[in-house]
DNA sequence: CTTTCAAACCACTTTATGCCACTTTTATCC
DNA sequence: GGATAAAAGTGGCATAAAGTGGTTTGAAAG
């Protein structure tokens, strides 16, 4: 279970580290493509053949699953971590998710999702000044 | 069952102890997120299932649930009690709280609570001083 | 054959973690 | 009630791990 925030650095060969608590799960091979609200999302082995397996179940005919497909699927990438734990992010989806050069890194359960921090901190920022919606999900979890 | 309050202080870094009554109930391995009312709450191991559990059941196509099980999985970070019965706060939980040195714990049953001592002090007063304004509104939150 | 890019390797800096020691509080026993 | 012992709380240090930058090597493309 990918949990947490933890905040890094890309380099200048657009190398980034993995969190260290995401390492374990993650293993030697993970699969990185955009996700919603402009961040990335990156998968394990496991997880992407899951996302694979409910794709190939959405319709070619209905335009929105289609694009959805396209979506995940064009920008999808399998990444190697190296030795010291780190992946390389292809340009393309660098400035898909307009990371310059601190990114966030947030647990997601399954994936984790990589955020420009600017974007991040806009995003959370966001969510937290919206104390009603948060609230109503609250009132079932507590 | 955690019940009580009790003050304590984070040292320079981040680390804060467990009220001693809370240790055996609490045991090696707890996970912290954001609250509500800028607070933040700790959970066993055994009751943070029963949150993931009820977090599953969230769409990912419904913006504002996303949001929601982004806010809660992001928040939350799986923390080692040390030798001395301590636990490493991270730093983005701790301007979530705005705690800088002094905690109050609670106790609220299934899970404890941890805020800034200001940030407790004024919730309680408040409280104290309009319960009944303060319980509708509690209501409506939790 | 040259150039470019990525992967592996290496090295340095910073941060986290475990351990120990001191102080204060709480409990116990006479 | 006071003395003593035990536990809790806090701080500091030493070691290990994480994070990051650079350099070299190797492969592929032009």
């Amino acid at each position: 279970m990918l949990i947490g925030e933890y905040r890094h650095s890309i380099d200048t060969k657009n190398r980034v580290s993995l969190p260290a608590k995401f390492r374990k799960e993650m293993g030697k091979k993970v699969y990185i493509t955009r996700g919603l609200d402009n961040c990335l999302s990156i998968y394990t082995e496991k997880s992407w053949k899951v996302i694979l397996g409910k794709l190939e179940n959405l319709s070619i005919s209905k335009a929105s699953e289609r694009g959805f497909n396209r979506f995940m699927l064009s920008g999808a990438t399998e990444v190697d971590v190296d030795g010291s734990g780190r992946i390389l992010v292809p340009e393309y989806l660098k400035d898909f998710a307009n990371v310059e050069k601190k990114v966030v890194w947030t647990g997601a359960g399954d994936r984790a999702e990589m955020w420009a921090e600017e974007v991040w901190d806009t995003y959370l920022t966001a969510k937290q000044e919206d104390p009603e919606a948060m609230a109503e999900n609250l009132e079932g979890l507590i």
